[in-house]
DNA sequence: AATGTATATCGACTTTTCCCGATATACCAA
DNA sequence: TTGGTATATCGGGAAAAGTCGATATACATT
């Protein structure tokens, strides 16, 4: 992955926002019936409600923040639950301390 | 200083290049007469050179970087020189690590 | 004062990003 | 199989970023 798409994924507001949330999605989402927020994550609808942008525009957003790996996408049934990846969060965090 | 400034200011390849060689000053500049490095920085005509692309563009990128406070300037005579600014870099770090 | 050098700013053009509505796809339920 | 719901993808118009050459500004030297 390179690194200017990853600053790219965060260069949006919105986008930062999602990350944030997804950092506490019991403090940030209602309940969810059948998905845990810690095994799939949140899905996009809940994620698109609080955003209050067009379904359309999270649904891509939440795909680039996937190509920067810093969520994971997990499809269960009609539903497709996303949650932070930390691995990729991790590697961010290495990437400014070595190289910035 | 907005967060989204600071992603769109590392969004670009030949920016993150020049704080990264900004890191390491003596290992990616030749020597300069008058000026010191670790006081002040390099100057934005080395910085030009070594990057390949017009005057204008770096001139601009570096003031983009400036006000992301991801390097500071300093004004010496003719020369303005450009140097990493630890304290925002730090500051990136945290908000990685605190928001993310 | 006149010229030369370093940097900043301006205006323009091209490419990319933002964000939408419409449509397609995938899955589920009756 | 038909219809309903959730998400993804497509096409497009508006706004922002990338990059340049030309010009302005600031300082130094003669």
């Amino acid at each position: 992955m390179d690194q200017v798409e990853i600053f790219k994924a965060l260069s949006n507001k919105t986008r930062l926002q999602i990350l944030n949330w997804l950092k506490e999605p019991e403090k940030n989402f209602p309940e969810q019936p059948n998905a845990d927020f810690e095994n799939v994550g949140v899905c996009v609808g809940q994620i698109q409600y609080k955003a209050g942008l067009s379904q359309s525009t999270i649904s891509e957003y939440l795909s680039i923040l996937q190509r920067a790996d810093l969520v994971c996408a997990t499809r269960v049934g009609q539903w497709t639950y996303y949650k932070r990846n930390k691995a990729g969060i991790e590697k961010l965090s290495q990437i400014i301390n070595s190289e910035l």
